[in-house]
DNA sequence: ATCTATGCCTGGTGGC
DNA sequence: TGCCACCAGGCATAGA
């Protein structure tokens, strides 16, 4: 699925087509992906030029001229640039015409994403972006203001790592790498962890996805990334989805358990439960 | 305050 | 071949 590095590929291919273009037309065979209302969605945004495109976490933000698209591709929501009209394809859901004759379709088989219009200046206090905690490549992170939510959780570190108020950006692909690296047990209790063992699994999350963002993300399954184009990082990983197969650093098999609901993949012996 | 269960969705898969 | 139950899972919301 979509996650920080995937969206960051995605918004960087976007701006090289779209800054500076202007909508003259909104299309929507399934509008439910929108979640602002309908009439307004259309009347506020045709006419508007795309000014820029940002990314906080997983979300991606458009900059219109006077107001701002938050779009979440939550599974496997995908924006294609066509040509000409009968390119669009099944399951392209939202289609923005643009002034070059081009068009910007939003493709989702499983209808999950969302957008939702909000002013400029209120996209950090919109319903979606306001409860995120920092990114999980921020530099700056500060380790003392993150370890509260892990000393006090009494759940999964797995859980707490995909719970995007505490850091975000991590979803189920990097946050079973990020652990494997950090030698944790995916159901360590987070409580059980002291402050370096979080500042450890901290710097492991940005060294994963530093190197997922420069090779374009990661493409497993359905999961390819807009504009057709493939990640390369699926050959960097060391347990996700390699159940079966031997751990790279010691040779045990790859084993895939379910924590807090999700598929998860590790190494029984690299990754032990600590004893207390 | 925190955690769990549910709904949103369709395509792929395995069993028969 | 076809039918069907089941699984994948990020996030909002409701309930415990």
């Amino acid at each position: 699925m979509p996650e920080l590095p995937e969206v960051e590929t995605v918004k960087e291919t976007l701006k090289l087509h779209l800054i500076g273009r202007k909508i003259i037309d909104i299309i929507t065979p399934y509008p439910n992906i929108i979640k602002t209302d309908l009439v307004s969605f259309k009347a506020k945004m045709i006419n508007q030029e795309f000014l820029d495109i940002k990314r906080y976490g997983k979300y991606l933000i458009f900059e219109l001229t006077d107001i701002s698209m938050i779009s979440h591709l939550r599974m496997e929501g995908k924006y294609y640039l066509r040509e000409r009209p009968d390119q669009f394809t099944k399951h392209e859901h939202v289609i923005f015409k643009l002034d070059d004759g081009k068009f910007l379709s939003y493709h989702d088989v499983r209808k999950f994403g969302t957008m939702e219009l909000v002013e400029k200046n209120e996209v950090f206090n919109s319903l979606s972006l306001s409860k995120l905690g920092f990114e999980a490549n921020d530099p700056n992170i500060d380790v003392n203001k993150i370890y509260p939510r892990f000393k006090n959780a009494k759940r999964p570190i797995k859980s707490v790592l995909l719970d995007q108020s505490v850091i975000t950006g991590l979803g189920n692909i990097y946050v079973d790498e990020t652990l494997f690296r950090s030698k944790i047990h995916p159901q360590e209790l987070a409580y059980n962890l002291t402050k370096d063992e979080v500042k450890n699994l901290l710097i492991n999350a940005k060294v994963v996805l530093d190197k997922a963002i420069s090779l374009g993300g990661t493409t497993i399954r359905t999961y390819q990334s807009s504009f057709g184009v493939d990640g390369r990082f699926q050959n960097e990983l060391k347990v996700h989805t390699l159940v079966g197969k031997p751990c790279s650093v010691c040779n045990t098999t790859i084993e895939k358990i379910r924590v807090g609901g999700r598929g998860t993949y590790f190494c029984p012996n690299c990754q032990k439960l600590k004893k207390l």
